[in-house]
DNA sequence: GCAGCCCTATTACCT
DNA sequence: ACAGGTAATAGGGCTGCG
């Protein structure tokens, strides 16, 4: 026997006539794969007893119980921690994991008993939390080799003599091998179907260069492609593989088309297919099944989240260098010989670029892994909320507080942030201050918390209450609170990682990986207040959330009277940012103003050479020293305007910034007009896209891009909430829903660019323009009457 | 029959 | 399926109008 290094990469379970067997698959110290397997690791329950309930005969009564429930495995009355009550709780063990929930039916019949918790956890995910073992984590365990009698694709296999010891300070990441992979399959018309149509292309790609390409031999068979590409991956044997839209698209379609051959996809290490795991994810046992699509929403900047515009984001590889197959299209280059080779050179394109986003993601992907200790392959799948929560469970089983049920609650709103009515029109030389993590901040230092909460009923304790405004929410000044603990430590880490990061060489392996750990630490605490507020959420108490933005409010008013106070002019703010004329030395002393009368840090973000106001919230323009613009909630960063409209606005807000001129603008306006009339801006640039929010049916009204989206469906293809659709108006009478169109299935001759004029590129310059006094008519008129005086708004504009 | 108004549904943004 | 605050468009119903 002898201590075994080694780094977790997948867990999962057995059960063995009644006995557990955890089963973690990992990368050895010595580059070895391994699989330790461990066995005796009891799971458990709780039951709460009913209040005035005596424990300890409760506990013998549910004991007596062992000769119907033959796999309790013991019990004991343990003292826990509810929402910060102290409760006594029965501990019930039990041998098998799968038989909790029917023991739990069982118990919950016993007088005395008010309820069971975490009987909700997954075995799995109860090894971790209790031995605080961490995905993505290096860990030391006794154990010895076994020999591999269960034929699992790894180097060796050991028995666990020992649980494993988590070694937080190794943050090295093993070499690790990646495969990504892109099919393609051919339907004659509409979406192909996996009963029916076959996978005719498959491109891998793997991270030691080997690049290889899987074709059918016909349209009929691919019985051929689907085994060499189980054989490859058996033969490359990776530890990642990564897809694009694999969980919900190639995995679930691969499946069909192999058992349709008389093939297993055996693609895993233990010798089994894929299958459907926690938050919809495809899990392939022994490896980290990574979808790149999973981690789209960490790039809000691309708004169509195809695997081409990630890519060109990313730097992986330009769309400019590229010809994109549109899936409509995919038949007809598959049929023609002559287009054949452009579709093979496009799917190996996307194999390549997904191995190339995978290489951008995969360390945050890590981090966050091993911050919020779920298993590599979930954390992608797991929603923002859940990600939060699983981190939360983890100091909760250390702290000694019991983990609520999740309830389904009715959504009742309450008050947010506080928006100020912007002065319209251009400012100059202005700074934006911005507290520093507000929210969190705020729940550290009046130690709001689910436990530090008091209910209406319940006096103040003696050592003193922090206050609510507005809404009078009271919370505990000690002890501190489950929030306040875990924002503290996150914080702490955080600020540790900073400090650390100095020491490297940006680009140097040690710095991206302590960047993405700090990133990774970032996302946590700032959805903490979101999670807070969340109804789902199991530490849910309404007052929690609608406390931190009270004092939110309550903060901001006050920075605003303070910097008035100072004699600064407040333009503009947002929730936690002030907008001000900069006064270097005046915005010194409010800093410290602040820091002593609130205990909040506020600090100049950026300052603007000159920014624009519109007369709407939440929708500005600045001006950079260097020469930038940042845009904000205007058409430019939408993505639900036409690029025609968004880059128009642009250029007018380049103009209207950088040469103060109106006048200029509005003659660059025109000439665009005549060239959009004149077709001549590319008919992609004319495509508004717009995401389905839910599935067609649904709809009540009739809308544009339903419309549009409904004759894709008609075409075959399957479109659920959350995809995009992308459409143009064509020429036509009636509303605009009679005249949408997919792109894909529109041409540009059908298009009605009139719509585009003064639908789009109008709208979007006048948003700017009209603060200038600009009309329709002067944008639309090639020669209109003498420009108007405000239009030379600087006068020394010539 | 339709312009004008108001309201609702819908989407995507900001912090 | 992390929060609330906000802007904006299109559709649809209603009113008033020779």
């Amino acid at each position: 026997m002898s201590v075994y290094r080694f780094w977790l990469l997948d867990i999962n379970y057995v059960v063995k006539g009644h006995q557990p067997e955890v089963w973690l698959w990992g990368m050895g110290s010595d580059g070895k794969n391994v699989l330790i397997i461990d066995r005796g690791f009891l799971s458990y329950f709780y039951v709460i007893p009913s209040s005035g309930e005596d424990v300890e005969r409760l506990a013998e009564r549910i004991a007596r119980l062992k000769a119907n429930l033959s796999f309790m495995a013991g019990l004991e009355v343990v003292e826990r921690r509810l929402f910060g009550k102290p409760v006594k709780a029965i501990k019930i063990y039990c041998q098998d994991p799968d038989l909790i929930s029917e023991y739990v039916k069982v118990v919950l019949k016993v007088r005395g008993v008010e309820s069971c918790l975490e009987d909700d956890l997954r075995y799995s995910m109860r090894y971790l939390l209790d031995n605080n073992v961490v995905p993505c984590g290096w860990h030391e365990i006794e154990a010895e080799e076994i020999p591999n009698t269960i034929g699992v694709q790894v180097d060796k296999v050991l028995l666990a003599k020992s649980r494993p010891k988590y070694l937080p300070d190794i943050l090295e990441i093993p070499k690790l091998r990646i495969l990504s992979f892109s099919m393609v399959c051919y339907s004659p018309k509409g979406a192909p179907k996996p009963e029916r149509n076959p996978v005719v292309i498959i491109s891998v790609v793997t991270n030691e260069g080997d690049e290889r390409q899987f074709v059918a031999e016909s349209s009929e068979g691919d019985y051929n492609i689907v085994r060499d590409f189980i054989d490859y991956v058996r033969r490359f044997n990776p530890d990642i593989i990564v897809g694009f839209e694999s969980n919900r698209r190639d995995i679930p379609y691969l499946l069909v088309r192999a058992k349709k051959n008389g093939l297993a996809l055996k693609i895993d290490r233990a010798n089994t297919e894929p299958h459907t795991s926690t938050y919809g994810h495809m899990s392939v046992t022994g490896r980290a099944n990574i979808d790149i699509f999973d981690y789209a929403d960490e790039f809000p900047e691309v708004k169509v989240k195809t695997l081409e515009n990630i890519a060109d984001y990313l730097g992986v590889m330009r769309i400019k260098e590229r010809t994109i197959i549109e899936d409509v299209d995919v038949a007809q280059y598959w049929e023609d010989p002559a287009k054949r080779p452009i579709l093979l050179r496009f799917s190996m394109d996307n194999a390549r670029c997904i191995m190339g986003i995978a290489e951008a993601i995969l360390d945050f992907a890590i981090q966050l892994s091993s911050l919020v200790g779920l298993p590599l392959d979930h954390i992608g799948t797991a929603a923002v909320g859940f990600r939060v929560e699983w981190f939360l469970m983890r100091h909760a089983c250390q702290m000694g507080e019991l983990i609520p049920k999740r309830v389904e609650r009715p959504y009742v709103p309450y008050a947010g942030a506080i928006v100020l009515e912007p002065k319209p029109g251009i400012h100059e030389n202005i700074a934006v201050l911005d507290f520093k993590s507000m929210y969190p901040n705020i729940m550290i230092a009046y130690n709001v918390s689910p436990d530090t909460y008091l209910s209406p009923e319940e006096p103040d304790p003696p050592s003193g209450v922090y206050v609510a405004p507005e809404v009078n929410h009271r919370f505990r000044k000690e002890p501190s609170g489950f929030y306040r603990e875990v924002l503290l430590r996150l914080i702490k880490a955080r600020d540790y990682i900073r400090v650390e990061l100095k020491k490297f060489r940006p680009g140097s392996p040690e710095y991206k990986l302590l960047d993405a750990r700090q990133k990774a630490i970032k996302v946590i605490t700032n959805a903490t207040y979101g999670y807070a507020g969340w109804i789902g959420a199991r530490w849910y108490i309404k007052p929690v959330a609608e406390a931190v933005t009270a004092w939110g409010r309550y903060t901001i008013t006050n920075t605003i009277k303070m910097a008035r106070s100072l004699g600064l002019e407040v333009v503009y703010g947002d929730t936690d940012s002030i907008f001000i004329r900069y006064e270097p030395s005046k915005v010194e002393k409010l800093s410290k103003m602040i820091e002593e009368s609130l205990g909040l840090e506020i600090k100049p973000d950026k300052i603007y050479t000159r920014i624009l106001f519109t007369e709407a919230k939440k929708r500005y323009c600045g001006l950079m020293p260097d020469g930038t613009l940042d845009i904000v909630g205007l058409e430019v960063v939408r993505g639900d305007w036409a690029n025609v409209a968004k880059n128009i606005q642009e250029k007018v807000l380049e103009i209207v910034l950088k040469e103060q001129s109106a006048r200029k603008a509005v003659e660059y306006v025109r000439k665009y007009i005549a060239d959009l009339r004149d077709r001549r801006v590319p008919y992609r640039d004319l495509v508004i896209w717009k995401s389905l929010a839910k599935s067609l049916e649904e709809y009540e009204v009739r809308a544009p891009h339903v419309e549009a989206a409904k004759m894709l469906q008609k075409e075959g293809w399957v479109l659920a909430a959350g995809d995009k659709i992308g459409y143009v108006i064509t020429i036509g009478s009636g509303k605009l829903y009679e005249r949408a169109k997919p792109y894909t299935l529109a041409s540009y001759d059908e298009v009605d660019i009139e719509y585009y004029v003064t639908n789009q590129v109008i709208p979007a310059a006048l948003r700017i323009l009209s603060l200038f006094g600009v009309r329709e008519e002067e944008l639309l008129s090639p020669k209109s009457a003498k420009p108007q005086s405000l239009l030379d708004f600087f006068g020394r504009d010539k």
